[in-house]
DNA sequence: TTTAGAATAGATATCGTTGTCATTGTAGCA
DNA sequence: TGCTACAATGACAACGATATCTATTCTAAA
């Protein structure tokens, strides 16, 4: 039970050189001959050495450690986002601290900062709907390094990813033109997210090229819960005289909710209603009917923004700035039917 | 930018007493008058004093990270597990660090090993069904601290928490039977976990005393996911003869599945079949009709399961052994119907 | 008073790394 | 040959806590 861990000394007695040379070697550092390198990388293999990360930490005043912020009821959306973080961190000798909290505590910066400094974190990482709150954004980014998961409004000083909700959502909509509807229904997102917004600007622009008229009383409002989908689509399916042939939920949990909402009512789909959601959830695959959706690559957005967090951190890369738009893809299922 | 963090010689300075002392007050030791111990608390709060995690760790040989191993396909089982490991161990100065694995891969035990060292973990956490694999356990818990959640069979020289998934099961199968069912179909679990077989045993065991025989042909298998659900169902459902007139499946994507099937066979829940689930998921609750099912407190499980392990590792409590079963609740919802 | 022993406080070594700076060795060149 | 430049390596301090050991102060009993 008690065997004692190598430490970089017994690396250095083992290989015969200095621990400073080790120390060369384990950080990859210059000045290290190929002899040397090989003997000292022997050692460490033979000796099941792993460098102490406190002793790392403590020295070099890093603490390996990136938070993740998030406050998003979508267990499958933050499984991915997780999963991604975790990869690109585990791969760069990174830990993972979670950090659940409430968006619309009044306090949130604060417990923010007081976890960035308690914890000692190199680096963060905000999900949506935090993402959105431009003011704490712009506060915290001066505390410490950021990385942004979707923001609403993207800025160039800074460390994101995204998808391109507003042409994922133009493009579902012309699909839904192209199958024969003209009357579409659509059920926004939470209010306080910015995809909400980029979402249904996607929507009402593939209605406007394709020269069809927007009645406002088809768009309705949600909160990307399945309750407010199910409630949304009463009001859709209630107004007979709208004659919707088609929904267009802003995302899978809502676009279920309406499925339940029109079992309920009676209506068929995709016979009566065509319906489509957003997000490629497990929910949509395992709906009956199935459900069309869009599919984005949140594990790799996910693995992408911890990537450039832990190269701007470790200073590999000097980019204050770095960025970048991950496609979307539309998935094809049973919930859609050409009229 | 540059705001340099108090140290503990700062907070020693303030409060014109030495470093120990100060050390003494955070770690709450013996021989500290009530006066001094106010002026230097007084001290960290007005320099707003963190003590260094990674010094911490170097001198004292911890490093304050909790390791959780999973490999659970349920996206809400996990997302209790973690909340409630997270609670636990922020409220101790801890944090926690995730393995997600697979538990077939022949090299598990190598792997969670290599991890224990790699990350210095001070215990680790394992849950269904990597806590049912007996042998893993045994060796690991000679490299490190563990706490099982759910283990299959309950060893008494461990840390553990449970839920009584027999008793929960006999339960759920007692109220269908009150409620005038007594040929009930059997959705089996996965075959690698613990909980399966006690959830059987307790569909079993009450069918016994409630003196209805056993028809095997009633039990199908079945591995947690909504697919094994809806195909169980079909064979269950497209046996005429069998005359069942409702369905325990052993857990709710599964029961999902039942209504998916039952709604391809054109069969109606409850009013032909009555249906019932076990986790009481989100998906129970947004299911048409819900489902009635078996609500277990995973989070506080999980949280108590964090909470003995710290205990442990602090030394707080001698105790190497420490287990509690929880108890579970039946919800009861719009799937069953009284024949 | 005196003094043993508890309570309180401090001085200093130490944990395992990396940072700083000094030293050695060797190739290239005038 | 002697000098320079640079690559390779090492000695030692430092990071910020806790552990160990020692020194004071205080209290209560003799």
């Amino acid at each position: 039970m008690e065997i004692k861990k190598a430490t970089i000394t017994d690396v250095a007695n083992h290989s015969k050189v200095s621990i400073k040379t080790v120390s060369r070697v384990i950080n990859n550092e210059y000045g290290v001959s190929k002899t040397t390198k090989n003997r000292v990388l022997n050692s460490i293999k033979l000796l099941n050495y792993n460098p102490n990360k406190a002793a790392q930490g403590l020295r070099s005043k890093k603490s390996f450690l990136i938070g993740l912020a998030y406050d998003n009821p979508d267990k499958f959306y933050l499984s991915d986002i997780q999963t991604g973080v975790l990869e690109a961190c585990v791969e760069n000798g990174f830990s993972v601290v979670l950090f659940p909290c409430n968006y619309s505590d009044i306090d949130l910066y604060l417990q923010l900062s007081e976890f960035v400094k308690r914890t000692n974190l190199d680096g963060l990482i905000l999900t949506p709907p935090i993402s959105d709150m431009k003011e704490l954004v712009q506060k915290l980014k001066i505390e410490i390094p950021l990385s942004i998961i979707s923001p609403g409004q993207s800025s160039t000083d800074q460390l994101w990813v995204s998808s391109d909700d507003f042409k994922a959502s133009y493009d579902m909509t012309c699909h839904l033109i192209k199958q024969g509807h003209k009357k579409i229904g659509f059920i926004k997102g939470h209010v306080d997210h910015g995809a909400t917004e980029h979402r249904l600007n996607g929507y009402l622009n593939a209605l406007k090229d394709n020269n069809i008229n927007v009645d406002k009383n088809n768009i309705t409002d949600g909160d990307f819960s399945f309750d407010s989908g199910e409630s949304a689509a009463k009001k859709l399916l209630s107004n007979k005289k709208s004659g919707i042939t088609a929904i267009f939920a802003s995302n899978d949990a809502m676009a279920a909710g309406v499925l339940k909402a029109a079992y309920k009512a009676k209506i068929k789909i995709p016979d009566d209603i065509s319906l489509v959601g957003f997000d490629n959830s497990p929910t949509a695959s395992q709906a009956w009917p199935s459900i069309t959706t869009v599919s984005q690559p949140i594990k790799e957005m996910a693995s992408f923004a911890a990537e450039i967090l832990i190269q701007n951190i470790s200073k590999k890369s000097e980019n204050k700035s770095f960025n970048k738009i991950f496609d979307s893809e539309l998935i094809f299922r049973e919930s859609v039917k050409r009229i």
